[in-house]
RNA sequence: CGGGAUGUAGCGCAGCGGUAGCGCACUUGCUUUGGGAGCAAGGGGUCGUUGGUUCAAAUCCAAUCAUCCCGACCA
């Protein structure tokens, strides 16, 4: 292709709104422009990238097993409400409705919309397995879009749906698709970092993200720094053990109330003991339209909210108010604490005053870390008081403990349960899990198993963001230049830099043009009247990973120049030896 | 949604009571021509929108919309 038929769209400035490298970088040699918030045009050079991603991704999900369908972008909200989550989306979800107010989601994902074509055509359990994926946009209304392509309101992404008679056959396609994976972002020269996840409101058990690190990344991921070990987790399903709790003399001696005045927050009141963080209970109180949680942990660490949530079993949930603070612990704020609580788990609380009364169901969750400990400092659920002495066991009583804390760097491994753990962000820009039957039960998807009895398939699920690996790629593969494309992904493989004047120069370049072609290298020609700086920049900010230069020097020496992107290398070669450079022979 | 900031030419910005400016880009001409050329001449903005204050508003006030940054969601 020559520039004259494909412009280029680079500037010189970088746009205002980038924050990061790709979104800067991908701005300015023309590869996106934003046309809203989260809202992207890929121009000629962009979509060609998003084009061979998608290919990739495709020819690998076909490799290992995958059946490509199209589904509407826009999915009937009935189909929503019979799996629930016409109400449990939120405002993430784009909604719309129809001339006769019928409504719509535009899709941000599709579990219901495949579970509705599996149901339709699925009658036999010799039907399965069966993995259903297509490539498509995707839309959620972000509460925060931010770093370009990296978190958009509409994106392209690839999902697939398996099906499944037994959980032996889950695992086996499962374990297919961290193949497939592996594939699809080593071809796309991406490292990524496996890892244990949560499986969010989707539902299910088995999880594995696919991470790029990067300092801005959105997640914190917790790596075993014993490499024989090699766990690997997202934070937010990490398990969160600690010796420092354990190793502490039992301390006795009678609780007792103390005024602490208006110190609340456990910096102030340790200031005030001489005791340590770690030695006081903390209480973080949350609260959804039905109930309200109320966790204690110790007073040093930092509760996961992600852990709260699956345990408690809330999506739209927020901190608790002050009146219902007031209506739990009968206390200002500050002063929650596990002894002398009025309401136990499972109590209806009233967080407003009659006649309306209207109640929430008190749900107490206990982190492992208080178990079996003593000479706690806690509030006293009594305004301006704390106690001190307290001890678990006997002035109160944790019956089942949970995991509710942030596991950090330092903190110990909860596979090998030696080495400690260490700290790192990332990017996910792929996920599969195990689903299990949430779907097909809901949605009430069943076949016919060997004895003639209805089965409900099991499923599994795996997605992967076209734009993200494209921004990400670029995060990990760039410099002050611009762009450093992968040969795969990079739109042309040569970028030829004409300085062409005359006849004579011209034909040689066009004819050169024409050779590189002949032998399937894929060439794109500056043939702009520019000077030869602006193209040498131009052809190092949009990085494909060839930059081929001819000019008059070249026909003086017979020498053709070629210089390397990534490296930054020059060679001078005759035409014969660029051509095998090119290739890779 | 809470906290902070910004909307002025295609892009990046200055101007912050007296009627619109800079750099880049664009158009034309001449010169130049292997690392973002020089000179000259041009074109382009109801200063986000609406309302108010004022003799006078890009500038002050209010509302509204949009965008960005910091926190909770996700590929």
């Amino acid at each position: 292709m020559r520039a004259s038929q494909l412009p280029l769209f680079t500037s010189k400035n970088d746009p205002s709104d980038a924050q990061v490298a790709s979104h800067r970088l991908l701005a300015r040699a023309g590869y996106i422009r934003k046309q809203g918030s989260g809202l992207y045009i890929y121009l000629p050079f962009g979509d060609m990238v998003h084009r061979k991603i998608v290919e990739i991704v495709r020819e690998e999900m076909n490799r290992f097993g995958g059946v490509e369908v199209s589904l509407p972008v826009i999915t009937p909200a009935e189909l929503w409400q019979e799996s629930g989550r016409w109400d449990i989306m939120g405002k993430e979800m784009m909604r719309m409705h129809d001339r006769h107010e019928v409504g719509y989601a535009l899709g941000p994902t599709h579990e219901e919309a495949m579970t509705d074509l599996a149901r339709s055509f699925l009658q036999s359990y010799k039907q399965l397995p069966i993995n259903l994926y297509q490539i498509g946009k995707k839309y959620r209304d972000e509460i925060r879009p931010r770093y370009g392509l990296i978190r958009c309101r509409e994106f392209t992404m690839k999902d697939a749906y398996s099906f499944h008679a037994d959980d032996a056959s889950l695992d086996a396609t499962y374990q297919k698709m961290r193949e497939a994976y592996r594939a699809i972002f080593e071809r796309c020269g991406l490292k990524t970092i496996p890892v244990e996840a949560d499986s969010g409101n989707m539902g299910g058990s088995g999880s594995e993200e696919f991470m790029v690190a990067s300092q801005i990344g959105e997640e914190t991921l917790l790596l075993c720094s014993d490499e024989a070990c090699g766990y690997r987790s997202n934070q937010e399903k990490t398990e969160f053990i600690s010796a420092n709790y354990g190793l502490q003399p039992i301390v006795s001696g009678a609780i007792e109330d103390f005024d602490t005045g208006e110190l609340k927050t456990i910096e102030e009141v340790a200031q005030l003991t001489g005791g340590a963080p770690r030695d006081f209970i903390k209480a973080v109180i949350y609260e959804d339209a039905a109930k309200i949680i109320v966790c204690f942990i110790p007073g040093d660490r930092e509760l996961s909210e992600v852990k709260m949530k699956n345990l408690a079993g809330v999506n739209d949930y927020w901190l608790a108010s002050e009146e219902t603070i007031k209506a739990v612990t009968g206390a200002e704020p500050g002063y929650a604490g596990p002894v002398d609580l009025k309401y136990k788990d499972g109590d209806a609380v009233s967080v407003t005053a009659p006649p309306t009364g209207h109640k929430k169901t008190l749900r107490i969750f206990f982190d492992n870390h208080l178990k079996g400990r003593s000479g706690l400092i806690a509030g006293a659920n009594r305004t301006h008081f704390h106690k001190k002495n307290v001890a678990e066991g006997r002035d109160f009583t944790i019956t089942e403990a949970h995991d509710l804390i942030n596991a950090h760097a330092g903190d110990i491994c909860p596979q090998c349960k030696k080495a400690e753990l260490t700290e790192t962000r990332g990017i996910e820009v792929g996920h599969i899990f195990k689903l299990g039957k949430k779907y097909s039960e809901k949605m009430k998807l069943t076949v016919l198993d060997p004895n003639g009895k209805p089965l409900t398939p099991t499923m599994g699920c795996y997605g992967i963001g076209v734009g993200r690996t494209m921004a990400t790629a670029i995060e990990q593969n760039h410099d002050e230049r611009g762009l450093v494309w992968h040969k795969n992904l990079s739109p042309f493989l040569v970028y030829l830099v004409s300085l062409a004047k005359g006849d004579a120069e011209t034909a040689f370049v066009d004819k050169l043009y024409a050779t590189l072609q002949a032998h399937g290298i894929s060439v794109y020609l500056d043939d702009r009247d520019e000077r030869a700086g602006v193209k040498f920049n131009d052809a190092e900010l949009v990085g494909f990973p060839f930059i081929v230069t001819v000019g008059k020097k070249t026909l003086e020496s017979g020498k053709i120049e070629l210089k390397l992107r990534r490296s930054g290398e020059k060679f001078e070669l005759s035409e014969s030896e660029l051509i095998a450079k090119l290739r890779g022979d």
